[in-house]
DNA sequence: CGGAAGTTTTAACCAGGGTTAAAATAAAAT
DNA sequence: ATTTTATTTTAACCCTGGTTAAAACTTCCG
């Protein structure tokens, strides 16, 4: 109750963060270069906001060798991505964005939001645990469930999978997944495995479907009886 | 359907131009010493400023004797207007704000809203007229009605209002102007006028209130009758 | 081991939006 | 009519987040 709700990081400190967070999910340190690509600049300007973030210890920086966010880096990085979600969740539930165009939106306004507005759409939401992609929502002190699911894409024919998460890669790849019925929570049975380019041919619904190895890739799915246990928070 | 909603201009132009835009609308040119104090800036900023302003064409500066937008400000201008009281609105109807809170909120987001955005929440609140303090909000192509009421300080003993617009100044007047029951569409009656301090004394549903000059100078209203034939849009 | 190649960092620079201090101009007052 | 006062503008500077070009460092390979 002490804060009265000033950002204390600018917008290119939180975009950042942001960015390190996600590299840093695959692959251990993130280089200068994979960051300046991920933010869009020139690996110079990375370098420079580099020596910005570790002189505020939001990451430790072995020079040449790359760059982890500490735990404080850490919790900026989840409270981002905690409004990014949450926004793109309230976008999709609230005012009927489609899941292929919350992104955009969140990604203007996450930087913006108050703690209030935060709140607001949280209890709204009832407080919801994953994004319109299935992605887990950040709690509010930081906690994060692990991403679920394994790659469709590792799946073989026989299997009865559900579709617990998509990566938000492009617009495109999620409007074409979804013409095909590929949503969340839709139950997907692999009927063939191509043995050479990895492409599945599924049953969507009683209807058959084939996707390349590529987009297979992006859908995270889980076996069906797994499922059937967990059930409803 | 040809720009791909880039924002234009920077945030910094934008606040510029709302607050040459308010300026305006009491007294004809702007000064540079007002423009800054309105902004939080120094002089010697607001200078700078209008210098870019009027490279863009969205002022006529005239050196050392104030500023005017041209129409191309106005419409910016009324663009981040009609960006702001939708907000406002779209806050306290779809999440709850009080009227004491929606501005600063607003404040913040009025500027990374996309043109989807906007247009969702005016379709979701119906294509509102009014902001939660009675002030119109600019159409889609930047007109706006011109404000509503006259001040319930110039009003005399005797007469019966209807509160149609109050002036957005600071949270705690208007939490306070709430707690006494001065909310939109209250119907008053002016009992007693000081004739000396201007203070007001009147009846808020039944019960006896008093108000001072100052505050009564902040909400517009209307003669009872001239509302009666108005009616519902 | 010694280059060659690729990556990272440094250096010098730019633009936007701010500051303070000083100079220029307008308005008011003696 | 001239001086005083207040406002506006200019000048010189700062900081942030970018750029390009050059220098420093790793790494990999013959």
């Amino acid at each position: 109750m002490s804060d009265t709700g000033e950002r204390i990081f600018s917008q290119a400190v939180e975009d950042y963060v942001k960015a390190i967070y996600k590299l840093q999910n695959e692959g251990q340190s993130v280089s200068t270069t994979d960051l300046a690509k991920k933010i869009g600049a020139t690996p110079a300007a990375a370098t420079k906001m580099i020596k910005h973030l570790a002189e505020n210890r939001l990451i430790d920086h072995t020079p040449y060798y790359g760059v982890r966010l500490t735990l404080a880096g850490e919790r900026v990085a989840l409270e981002i991505i905690r409004h990014h979600r949450l926004l793109e969740l309230y976008l999709h539930q609230a005012l009927g964005y489609g899941w292929d165009e919350v992104d955009a939106e969140a990604e203007k306004l996450e930087h913006h939001i108050s703690e209030e507005f935060e709140e607001r759409i949280d209890r709204m939401l009832d407080y919801p645990r994953t994004d319109p992609h299935g992605d887990p929502i950040p709690t509010r002190d930081g906690l994060i469930e692990p991403n679920r699911g394994k790659p469709l894409a590792e799946s073989e024919p026989g299997e009865t999978l559900m579709i617990l998460r998509v990566r938000d890669s492009s617009p495109e790849a999620l409007r074409y997944l979804a013409s095909i019925g590929l949503h969340l929570e839709v139950v997907v049975r692999v009927k063939e495995k191509q043995p050479l380019d990895g492409a599945l041919t599924l049953d969507v619904n009683g209807v058959t479907r084939s996707v390349g190895r590529e987009l297979a890739g992006y859908v995270f799915v889980e076996d069906r009886k797994a499922r059937e246990e967990v059930s409803v928070p």
